[in-house]
DNA sequence: TCTTTGTTTAGACATAGTCTAAGCTAGGAT
DNA sequence: ATCCTAGCTTAGACTATGTCTAAACAAAGA
């Protein structure tokens, strides 16, 4: 049912009830949760989980490399399930909105050797901000 | 002296002597500073400088467009006095290092019309992440 | 069953940042 | 010069986000 479980399955990393739920939650929705939206959304499916281990599972699941952590406003980061499916992100200016989008091209090859400092470059996001339909009428 | 400065009292801003400290600490500098690190710095030429103050001041210079305000790693935000200048950012995973790069052609030209979801894109910025020479040694 | 190892929990703690209320300062009006 | 006002600064309380700790719990293997 659920991808993420599966690919998490594949490190064999114990998939316990509490995981189950967190990623199921994670994957489900479209939106990037923080840690809090997820252990509220949870929660409703299994009332007593912790947010200990709501912080626990997401801090593993980002270092298992299956899920990004996106810290773009400085509150709370963000939790991004898509971790293998190389895209940027499109911020909202206005409500903060953000969208998953994908670029032509790979912004690594943008990044001349000379301005690389010898650092061995191996990922890179492009953040894009602006504001959607809703926030451009507000202005 | 001080360029940012300048920039600052075109909006009509007073330059205050708290105000004229935290501006030169940050634009002395060719790392980018937390709130925190600005305030113990800029205490050694102001000690009676408060917290507040240097939260205060950073978010308004931020407001006027002339500093950025940068968060990668979710834990503080780091301010960059550049904001006239366009440059992307480069950060060592071992150890944190960040360094201003500058990459070819404009992130904006590459997102696709249909994948702008109605936004006014106005800006974009690239993070590229690797492992700097020393903690390549380090591996 | 017993043991071992890893997981979950509640709550204390840490860190980063904001808010509030009071006092202070600079500049304009008198 | 003195007063007034608006805006600036301050200390400290408060909030939000995240981490740590110690104990309880659960599952797998001997």
């Amino acid at each position: 049912m659920s991808d993420l479980v599966t690919r998490l399955r594949r490190h064999n990393w114990r998939i316990t009830p509490q995981r189950r739920v967190i990623a199921e939650t994670l994957e489900g929705s479209h939106v990037h949760f923080t840690a809090d939206e997820i252990l509220e959304r949870a929660c409703e499916r299994m009332p007593e989980l912790s947010r200990a281990t709501v912080y626990n599972t997401l801090n593993e699941m980002v270092a298992l490399g299956e899920v990004l952590e996106l810290a773009f406003d400085g509150r709370s980061k963000r939790y991004d399930p898509n971790a293998d499916h190389a895209h940027h992100h499109l911020i909202c200016e206005g409500c903060g909105l953000m969208k998953d989008v994908h670029a032509v091209g790979d912004p690594i090859e943008w990044l001349p050797g000379d301005e690389r400092h010898g650092f061995a470059v191996t990922r890179a996001a492009i953040t894009y901000r602006g504001r959607c339909p809703d926030c451009q009428d507000a202005a």
